[in-house]
DNA sequence: GCTTGACCTGGAGCGCGCTCCAGGTTCTAC
DNA sequence: GTAGAACCTGGAGCGCGCTCCAGGTCAAGC
């Protein structure tokens, strides 16, 4: 027996965190952090107290990643767990939290092309100024 | 007397750290730190060591903000604003800066609409879940 | 049985980008 | 001249998101 955790539906198959780690990216370190700060339910174990992950598990660290990815704190993410541990009845919820994290997203976005743009025109400047050398105007 | 500075051309109109805050967003403290990082020379003061912002350090401020919104780390900051300190024989080293930085941004900015993407894909997810309350399918 | 490497825990430490604080000076208005 | 607001400096502190460390336990191969 190598798991210490219930076996849903026939064989679930599970990972070892360094076979985490390799999926996601994601550090020993920072795994286990996550964990302990309940962004993902404790993971189960073999009768030696390792971690074994679930393809369930797995899923739900890759969302995670995306949420981070698009910007979404660690103390957000925590409350977004807390409601999915809750159950279906916090869907609507977990809905509106998603939806004002796209909104400000859009707006983080948008301010992104307006620097970008700006970074743009500084670059053009700069090659403006290599063309023709006489200028030197610093700004 | 106000000025503890040099008048280039005519008058030059200054500013109080307060009116930079106000203009910039910037907070005092942040105005102080950035000098003393060295992203901004050492700005104009007046006899009684106050600091007087001319225009041009408000443009510079403007820029800086800029490549902050854009996710430059002060550290490159510095970096591109030694450089400009040592004129205008730098300008490709700085160019070169800017166009990596760009190329960066180009990356980070794919990277977000593709979590995006995952983010709205899971709410529609849950729009649907909503919608037809039947199956509690949980992810 | 023994070695070696993977894994465990609790807690300290770190790099970043500010932010705050104490204690003092300067400016403005009256 | 005086009160009160604005400003100065050096340095400590903070919130975030990890990352590292010490001191162990566990697992796999020989």
């Amino acid at each position: 027996m190598t798991s210490g955790q219930p076996l849903p539906g026939g064989q679930e198959p599970t990972l070892t965190i360094s076979e985490v780690v390799e999926r996601t990216g994601l550090s020993h370190d920072t795994l286990r952090y996550y964990e302990k700060a309940g962004l993902i339910e404790r993971v189960g174990r073999t009768t030696g107290n390792q971690r074994r992950y679930a393809a369930a598990d797995l899923a739900w660290l890759e969302f995670l990643i995306r949420l981070r990815g698009t910007g979404m704190s660690i103390a957000d993410m925590q409350r977004f767990a807390e409601l999915r541990s809750r159950g279906g009845a916090t869907v609507p919820e977990r809905l509106a939290m998603l939806r004002a994290h796209r909104a400000d997203l859009a707006d983080r976005m948008r301010a992104l092309r307006r620097n970008a743009a700006a970074l743009d025109d500084k670059i053009d400047h700069y090659e403006r100024l290599l063309d023709q050398p006489g200028t030197d105007d610093e700004t």
